[in-house]
DNA sequence: GTCTATACCGAGATAGAC
DNA sequence: GTCTATCTCGGTATAGAC
């Protein structure tokens, strides 16, 4: 059944996405959300009863999502080579970050500041995504230092990212994108 | 002549920035920040014609804050000692780090989403940080890497902050503030 | 230069017809 | 389930007395 029912609830989310990425979630209004996703302001209410709840439906669709990639990412034999591959998203998506930073990350920064509820379930995503990497560096043998180098890489990432959306630096990216690769070859 | 004349604009300044640093610039109304500073709400607007005029109040501060730091790190002979004693600063605020991210990170980040002007102006912390960490480098006899090398400190350093914050982990800036020491020695 | 009162607008949220 | 009209509040900014 294509287009079964409303998808008005999906365009909603992925409206409040865009303009979170774009201008942030705190300056994006629900008039101007409605309006980019072809949905009046008041029908807003019969899907989310709050602003808030919105902002947990963008947590939930970003948690969905790097789950997603990161089983993709286990067809790949090796974990090393998963690690590797990690990174060269990143490193691909240069342009975009040094535009408007890590969708995930500046998001999660924002909400950190506002909300204390919102911003817990938003570090899921990161607590959720540090125990693949933490399994991957186990496979290679890292038993001991396994989460230690977790936490090391996600936030080498976290901090190219930011620093290159700082600087508007897509090479910067691909200069500590290779490092890292070289690294974790070199473990 | 101690406390000569008005120092409300100091006043407001100081409140901008703790509660900026609180709950972000965005979400500190200017009724609030003015009742932090005890300064009469309308009167505001004697010293900032706009809280955008605020805003680069605050980042002016900034800049001569980081500024007056590292003239003081400059006392210290050694450049590498140098790079050492300024990764220990960050070490050592490990519990602010942990509970509210880094003073300058977090306001920057959340001024690259909204305002533009006020965007670039935020930037220049860095970009002034980043030419004294390269000249560090430089004293040191990385000529050729000096550039590449601050960088690669900053970014470190910032996801260090960012990560520490997410997770609400003052360990885990120690972890990275004693690798990136070590890191800086063996260079 | 300092303070009070208030204008004005845009935000989130609701009511209720269809 | 969908849409329009509207309420209410809190925000920035201004006016103008002292």
């Amino acid at each position: 059944m294509p287009q079964a029912k409303t998808d008005s609830r999906e365009r909603l989310i992925n409206a409040a996405i865009k303009l979170a990425y774009q201008h942030g979630f705190g300056k994006s209004s629900l008039a101007h959300i409605a309006k980019e996703a072809e949905v009046p302001l008041g029908n807003i209410y019969y899907y989310f009863k709050t602003k808030d709840e919105l902002g947990e439906a963008i947590v939930e669709r970003r948690l969905a999502q790097m789950q997603a990639r990161r089983m993709e990412w286990d067809e790949i034999t090796s974990p090393k080579e998963r690690l590797c591959f990690c990174i060269n998203q990143v490193s691909e998506s240069r342009d975009l970050l040094a535009s408007g930073g890590c969708a995930v990350g500046t998001f999660c920064s924002e909400l950190q500041k506002t909300d204390n509820a919102l911003a817990k379930k938003a570090s899921a995503i990161f607590v959720q995504h540090l125990e693949w990497l933490e399994t991957q560096f186990r496979l290679m043998g890292k038993t001991k230092d396994a989460h230690i180098l977790s936490l090391h890489l996600l936030s080498a990432l976290q901090g190219v990212a930011f620093l290159a959306y700082s600087l508007r630096s897509p090479e910067f990216v691909t200069l500590e994108t290779d490092r890292l690769k070289e690294w974790v070859r070199s473990l």
